[in-house]
DNA sequence: CTTGTTTCGAAACAATGTGTTCGGTTATAA
DNA sequence: TTATAACCGAACACATTGTTTCGAAACAAG
């Protein structure tokens, strides 16, 4: 526990990236993918099981059936297990970008249809049992999303960047709430209508304050 | 950590309620009182330096030159304390509600502001670094106050329960967004410009799906 | 099939944190 | 003043983390 940004626990390991999203190129030996993979799964089934906090180093090694350093030698935490869980994830936030131009929100409706498909997994990840950095990160990524967006549909009609930064933590906060409380079961409803709530609520707010 | 629901640390300490908002009443003894505030000060300052998670029971101990024992005879936890300390906030949420009966989302603005002369805090309670307990509980009581203000302001009005509740998920969501960057610092805007961030976004939304 | 390399596993470790117990001391209220 | 409730401090059992070591096993290449 003294050295952990610089003394790496098992020296032959050649470097990987352990920045968020990186989508680590899968190893050719079947042994590291394996033991990935294994870890991997044993997550996503002890959070279901317990929530992301309660699950411990030892949990993993003991449900993946893997060495402890072995762990170590592949994985520097349990958040970094978390993250490297997260690419397929990521990927939803940044799809829709601006399909139909007339329409404001469009990422809204993919994403409640497809974290209905993957509603294990979304659950597990996104919902209250599953840490708050996931939906930290998903914030991030989804702000940059809406600004983009907001600053496209209405071109130099900025007002003080300041104001529009506001906006979008209106707009995120609403969205992801509603996210957290579907995800965790607490309402049941269709995407459609998660999407059609989410847009009555935020759409005309948005549209008379940016068209001035 | 056997039998932490069981069996109390100390026999002889008089039965607490452990619930939430449960504002204990002052001990007569004045060395329980100095105890209790000298922890509960001691997290305060804490969660300013480190952040919430990284606060240690042993730290909280040693900054409130507080024997172990002594800790564990009045709270049961690290969260023990920062509920402990949370009774001055939930009075606020409580205030202003139905004072001017034609605007809606009254709380806004006296919210924002008795939040900034607390800024300390509030920023040691709210904000990111500040454990997610603490918003969590601000969303449930939020959440009701903004039911029954909907509920108030547009009688027998009432679409689909289902949908009214994605409705007041949708505004308190928006409403903890800002409050949260704004606490973490990461906006420097009066508590009028927030308010009218607030307003501007979701009111128009609220009012042309209620009045239907 | 042999050989050199890479990964794995098991056990032990130091370090740190938690929650409990106990005997003795001190402050407090009555 | 005095009985007692609250305190201290040390030690405790236990859990978790992250690291190390070494021998065994799997692997790829020839």
């Amino acid at each position: 526990m003294v050295n952990k940004q610089i003394r790496r626990a098992v020296p032959y390991w050649t470097g990987m990236g352990k920045v968020f999203g990186n989508s680590r190129r899968e190893s050719s030996d079947r042994r590291v993918r394996r033991t990935r993979k294994a870890v991997q799964q044993a997550l996503v089934e002890l959070i279901l099981e317990k929530g992301y906090e309660a699950v411990t180093v030892t949990d993993l090694i003991n449900r993946a059936d893997v060495g402890r350093s072995t762990f170590y030698a592949h994985f520097t935490d349990k958040q970094d297990v978390l993250f490297s869980n997260l690419d397929e994830l990521s990927g939803l936030l940044r799809l829709a970008p601006a399909s139909t131009p007339g329409t404001l929100f469009a990422f809204s409706l993919p994403m409640f249809e497809h974290l209905q498909e993957q509603r294990r997994l979304a659950r597990a990840l996104l919902g209250r049992r599953g840490g708050s950095a996931v939906m930290a990160r998903g914030e991030q990524i989804l702000a940059t999303v809406v600004r983009d967006e907001l600053l496209a549909a209405f071109p130099t009609r900025s007002t003080a960047p300041d104001s529009l930064d506001l906006m979008v933590t209106c707009v995120v906060g609403a969205f992801m709430a509603l996210l957290r409380t579907w995800v965790d079961g607490e309402v049941t409803a269709t995407p459609t209508e998660m999407d059609a709530a989410f847009r009555a609520v935020v759409t005309p707010g948005v549209e008379t304050a940016l068209r001035r």
